[in-house]
DNA sequence: AATGGGACCTGCGCGC
DNA sequence: TGCGCGCAGGTCCCAT
């Protein structure tokens, strides 16, 4: 589900949310989204704890926790937080909080992974995270596209090259910067990589400014939907005009993810 | 080394 | 109304 911005669209509405309040009760209704440690032990380690800071790294949650642990959670396809709780058919862990209300924790297609760690830094996914595109200079992105031979759009979906940009905003940055998602990422010029990396950055602010982008299952924290969709100029667009030349937008799929671009104004 | 496909799962929308 | 199919924002693992 989400990417950088739906996921900071959350730890910015968890910190007015939860912070300082304290986890009473763990209700773990689907055990498969714990990855670590046991169920059993994830509850008992969890319950009496206070919610002292919420990071975000890439598409990472943290929450810092009293007792010197990390709960980390990537939300994946579909995994949402949700408070207060409603109680949906997909809360999969409801924390209750000391405030009364719940903390659900909703996963369709159970993809998502919680895990509750003494140090997030050594987690493997965090260990081979690319920088956040807001922590690069444009010199540093240019000179890392200059040896990839990779099709662009695959490579700013690779989180260990870059991270924090998912599909929906690959699309859209690619086609802001007018190039298509099949060059080879060491073919773009210098200006079309400053381009690339200023619209990438432009974008992502943008949706977090909108708080995020409802495609299927993405809704904030209160569950109401994010409001960037309406402004995606070519996600989701396939046979529509293209809003700068009117072409149709195409869409193919690359290394197994959906598409989209104008075949006319993206070169 | 890099790429591509499948796996992990469930639910939704579409065409018939 | 119901069924089967294709599709889904992410990441990991394995084969080539």
């Amino acid at each position: 589900m989400p990417e950088l911005p739906e996921v900071e669209t959350i730890k910015r509405e968890l910190e007015k949310a939860v912070l300082g309040k304290k986890i009473t009760k763990v209700s773990i209704l689907n055990p498969k989204v714990i990855k670590e440690p046991s169920a059993e032990k994830f509850k008992k380690e969890l319950e009496g704890v206070t919610i002292k800071s919420i990071l975000r790294k890439a598409k990472l949650l943290i929450f810092e926790l009293s007792n010197g642990k990390f709960l980390a959670i990537h939300l994946k396809m579909t995994g949402q937080l949700i408070y207060p709780g409603t109680g949906s058919k997909l809360a999969r862990v409801i924390f209750g909080l000391s405030d009364g209300k719940n903390l659900d924790f909703n996963d369709g297609r159970l993809f998502a992974e919680l895990r509750l760690v003494d140090d997030w830094q050594k987690l493997k996914f965090i260990q081979g995270l690319g920088p956040e595109p807001f922590d690069l200079s444009v010199d540093k992105f240019k000179e890392m596209l200059a040896n990839k031979k990779t099709k662009i759009k695959p490579l700013l979906l690779d989180q260990t090259f870059i991270s924090g940009c998912g599909n929906i905003y690959a699309n859209e940055a690619l086609f802001r910067a007018k190039i298509s998602p099949e060059r080879p990422a060491n073919s773009l010029s210098d200006k079309e990589k400053e381009l690339l990396f200023k619209e990438l950055k432009e974008t992502l602010k943008e949706a977090i400014a909108h708080k995020g982008s409802s495609v299927d299952d993405y809704v904030q924290l209160s569950g109401e939907a994010g409001g960037y969709a309406k402004y995606h100029k070519v996600y989701d667009r396939e046979g529509k005009p293209c809003l700068r030349c009117k072409k149709t937008i195409k869409r193919i799929t690359l290394s197994g993810r959906g598409t989209y671009f104008c075949p006319q104004c993206q070169i």
